[in-house]
DNA sequence: AACTCCTGCAACCGCACTTTG
DNA sequence: CCAAAGTGCGGTTGCAGGAGT
């Protein structure tokens, strides 16, 4: 449908915030919260639209940010879920602790891209650029790019399932709140609350549908030899377990719990093994003085080997292999070491 | 010193999704 | 059920400041 943009209304700031609109923005929200943002700005009295001022206040005024130059650790951390989530940039930004998800996309984009197509490799796809040479240098490289790419649409469908689980976690802990205050036990009766609402358990079960759907599609779809890669590393709990659970349980919120931790458990052992492999990995794109540093210091003096895009230096080859091989190695984990997420 | 080019980043834009009445 | 309002998100733009000539 589209919405016209809010700021359409004639005699509205744009551009740059001064320090003065700054310091409104910051004491009404201070004193009353931010409320409505649309109503926001005349009651803080800014010549803003709402979107305005709550884009400033997400992105630059709220006290939880931290600003400043990314460490190698979060620059690490950018780099590996890029190469699962792509352009997430929301996503990418709830594994960041007080980074926005706009300054992580500028990061990327200023910084990190670059890096990765001056090692001649796709800042999209993670691949090399010029598979031909490398991947027949590295072996089977096609095929892992593959179970990247099964990986990135997963993980994809997992952050969907994550983000929703989150709303609904939220309002069933406080459904819960509200009902165990007359009741001792938490099984949720949600079908019974306020009229016009939605049926919560109705809700979540649709979308346990919608994921196994997913589930078995990629199951339909996915070659045999693959089918543990798509399935998370550290879960221990099947989805078809998982279903069978939830439908069958009477307490909902129990077991959203639990795939709720299998899901952050997942999330969160991925960026751990991930970061296991940083040997490589590290030196590699963070340039501390090893061969991608070199690589780096030498980059405008060896434009010419960059332009013509054939990543014959040798140091990029190498740099090529290390980055695929740390990516690959925590994409395509030993079978043994794979138990199905769900 | 003056000019041009490049880089980094804040902010805007527009679409899509969710919520509300 | 529907339309409007509210919000989130990713892509893009424009400007300030630094680097190079």
């Amino acid at each position: 449908m589209g919405r016209s943009p809010c700021c359409d209304k004639m005699g509205l700031k744009k551009g740059p915030w001064t320090s003065e609109e700054d310091q409104k923005l910051l004491a009404y929200i201070e004193e009353h919260g931010h409320g409505s943002w649309r109503s926001l700005p005349e009651k803080a009295g800014l010549h803003r639209c709402g979107k305005s001022c709550r884009l400033r206040w997400t992105n630059y005024l709220r006290p939880d940010i931290k600003r400043g130059k990314f460490n190698l650790q979060e620059e690490q951390t950018i780099i590996q879920l890029h190469a699962l989530l792509g352009n997430r940039w929301s996503a990418i930004a709830t594994h960041l602790p007080k980074r926005t998800d706009n300054e992580i996309k500028n990061y990327w984009n200023t910084h990190l891209k670059k890096r990765l197509v001056k090692m001649g490799i796709d800042p999209v796809t993670h691949k090399p650029k010029n598979e031909t040479p490398l991947s027949s240098s590295l072996g089977g490289l096609s095929k892992n790019a593959a179970t990247l790419s099964h990986m990135a649409q997963w993980e994809s469908a997992r952050l969907e399932a994550e983000a929703r689980l989150a709303r609904e976690s939220k309002l069933l802990l406080y459904q819960t709140k509200v009902s165990s205050s007359s009741s001792s036990h938490h099984h949720l009766n949600i079908t019974s609350s306020s009229s016009g609402k939605q049926n919560t358990t109705l809700h979540v079960q649709r979308w346990m549908e919608t994921f196994f759907d997913f589930f078995v599609y990629k199951q339909n779809n996915a070659d045999h030899q693959q089918q543990h890669q798509l399935e998370s590393p550290t879960s221990t709990v099947s989805f078809s377990e998982a279903k069978t659970e939830f439908v069958g349980s009477s307490s909902a919120s129990t077991c959203l719990n639990m795939i709720k931790e299998a899901e952050n458990d997942w999330i969160s052992s991925t960026i751990h093994e991930f970061q296991g492999v940083e040997e490589g990995l590290t030196g590699l794109l963070l340039g501390g003085g090893d061969s991608l540093g070199r690589s780096f210091s030498a980059d405008k003096n060896e434009t010419a080997g960059e332009t013509s895009g054939d990543c014959n230096n040798g140091y990029y080859e190498e740099d090529n292999k290390n980055y695929l091989d740390s990516i690959f190695s925590f994409v395509d984990p030993s079978p043994s070491d794979s138990t199905p997420l769900f």
